[in-house]
DNA sequence: TCTCAGGGGCGAT
DNA sequence: ATCGCCCCTGAG
């Protein structure tokens, strides 16, 4: 096992939110199934004391630390973002999410699940998904799953995904998944700036604004982006009082210009506080 | 058992 | 720019 360090981050907000819908909490440890590896963290009764361990491959850091993104200073960024009032307020609650890196295809097939779905749901689905199409492997006794290849989704009927609980999405998972295994995608996508690599990302079925955003965000590093879903919006007209007739663009920019580069993570901590609470209300 | 909304996007107006 | 609809599930 491995010790786990990234200090002033709120774990159990940052798999179990609303960003990563692949982690399973179990009562003494929390465990995350991706497309080629799986990820145990335990030991967090005591915070100092977290380890962390991964399979196949045993001790892999350099996933930890890119999955986990140890090379940014969060330090820094709650000293900038927090000027802000509700930010601050949320911060001082204990509520410090941080953002993850995620695998791109994992990313975009499981943001495409998440249309008109609860949390709870996504996660159900994309666990059933796995179970049936992922990978098996054996950790400590218990059975888990990889999340599925790109390939076998593909090669996966719309009826075979509609019984994971997608309904009409079913059809916009099967199909990007046969988008990106054509190799339609531009490879370089993770090179592209901003509004191109957003431009490519939307014209896979299925894919608008926001799951293009949470994508942009969750996978390819767009930090000065807050994807903006229901709860989002709601953010921008109850709590700072934008007008709800405004574009998605609009709000999308005016949120950019109040919290810069680091919006993204802004956005994110705003978003698990009100979720936390259940509503905007004070 | 019933209702309602849930981290959207598409296609028709 | 607005609106009905897509399908299913969790929560009350």
């Amino acid at each position: 096992m491995q010790q786990l360090n990234f200090p002033n981050t709120n774990l159990d907000l940052t798999v179990m939110g609303g960003q990563a819908f692949n982690w399973i909490k179990e009562p003494k440890r929390y465990v995350g199934f991706m497309v080629d590896q799986i990820v145990v963290i335990s030991n967090l009764n005591k915070s100092d004391n977290a380890t962390w361990q991964t399979y196949p491959q045993n001790n892999n850091s350099s996933y930890i630390s890119k999955y986990f993104r140890l090379d940014v200073d969060f330090g820094d960024i709650v000293d900038q973002i927090s000027k802000d009032v509700h930010v601050k307020t949320a911060l001082q609650q204990n509520h410090q999410p941080r953002l993850l890196k995620q695998d791109f295809d994992q990313t975009l097939i499981s943001y495409l699940c998440s249309a008109r779905k609860n949390i709870k749901s996504i996660r159900n689905s994309l666990y059933k998904m796995s179970k049936e199409l992922g990978d098996k492997v054996e950790i400590d006794g218990q059975e888990y799953f990889y999340f599925p290849k790109t390939e076998i989704i593909a090669n996966t009927s719309e009826n075979k995904l509609r019984e994971f609980g997608l309904g009409f999405r079913a059809k916009y998972v099967r199909d990007s998944a046969k988008y990106l295994c054509e190799g339609k995608l531009r490879s370089e996508i993770n090179k592209l700036e901003y509004s191109k690599a957003k431009e490519e990302l939307k014209k896979i079925n299925g894919v608008g604004d926001k799951i293009a955003d949470c994508v942009l965000l969750y996978s390819l590093g767009h930090d000065h982006i807050m994807p903006l879903d229901v709860w989002g919006k709601r953010i921008l007209t109850d709590l700072y009082g934008l007008n709800p007739k405004l574009s998605y663009q609009q709000m999308s920019e005016w949120f950019t210009n109040r919290f810069g580069k680091y919006s993204g993570w802004a956005g994110q901590i705003l978003f698990e506080w009100v979720r936390g609470r259940g509503s905007l209300s004070a």
